[in-house]
DNA sequence: CATATATGTCAACATGACTGACATAAAGAC
DNA sequence: GTCTTTATGTCAGTCATGTTGACATATATG
């Protein structure tokens, strides 16, 4: 159980730094969503209204089907935050050119401001941490977190621009 | 604005680097907490419950302020949860020694065992990452999470074991 | 034409967050 | 020993975001 030469077991150890891991992971994500969830509430919305403007913006064009599989909710979770985002002007919908029953979706200018307002926050946050923590280890933090996400995503990285459709 | 030599604009890179980053924080998030999530749902449990029992697994004795101190929410929202726990035998609370007002919190033995079987899967989860990427990405991995975690709470790595009262 | 798919909608419900107000017991200050 | 502050709890109401289930519509596809 304990190492002879070190005189440390290294089994704790090792559950010691996964749970650092796991507390990690809680901390800066609740870190990393609290600024712009300050501003979502001043328009009235919330965490979820983030989440549709960015993946929007990040794949102009996108049908409904393929954000819902990126957010796994319901299509009723969605349908309330993405009509409050069309009818307030934040995003647009119009029919897909070789499938007229898909809604294509984009960001409006509105949309487009808004998005940079709350993700810019974001950008602030990981460039500070980037930088302190130089080259090396964000290609290290880049490699653990993919390990994180589940294998069926992993052709999402690097997420596409935009779609033409 | 680009690059004469790799014809490659240093910001529009910066700006990919900085956008694949919030992505895999939202992807690595919503898989590291779904499988958690779905075990905890056959209890009648939700996310809160988690996060209760992990930390006051992690500090026994800890007082109700220093939970409250780390999940960030009202102590209204953290009496529902915290008052079912108590309810159902997964944690208990005792008067502090040298302050009488403070309710101390610990895991009983039916709690520690709830802790293990919620914890288990994200530690496995972890322990793939890690070992899929290697130590030395590992260290990266640390260095970026904590540079993306609050100032304040930087104290809190590593997390001690256990609060003596 | 029949079936499957993409999307939307209505209704009911659960969870977990919030604010505001008030209560109690104990500690700490003077 | 009173006064104030602190640690905690509780009641009540609200909101955001998720769920399930049932049904509707338009369009694509075989």
């Amino acid at each position: 159980m304990t190492d002879i030469k070190t005189g440390i077991n290294p089994l704790f150890l090792r559950e010691e730094e996964l749970r650092q891991g796991i507390e990690l992971l809680f901390f800066a994500y609740r870190d990393f969503t609290a600024e712009p969830d300050a501003i979502l509430a001043e328009y009235g919305f919330g965490r979820a209204h983030h989440r549709v403007i960015y993946f929007v913006g990040r794949n102009p064009g996108m049908t409904v089907s393929e954000l819902l599989d990126i957010l796994r909710i319901t299509k009723q979770s969605l349908s309330r935050v993405l009509g409050q985002l069309v009818d307030e002007g934040f995003v647009t919908q119009r029919p897909g050119v070789r499938d007229r029953r898909q809604r294509l979706l984009a960001l409006t200018e509105k949309g487009i401001e808004m998005e940079r307002l709350l993700t810019e926050r974001q950008r602030a946050r990981i460039a500070r941490a980037y930088r302190a923590a130089g080259a090396e280890a964000v290609e290290g933090f880049r490699k653990v977190m993919l390990g994180l996400v589940d294998e069926a995503d992993h052709p999402r990285f690097p997420l596409r621009l935009s779609v033409r459709r």
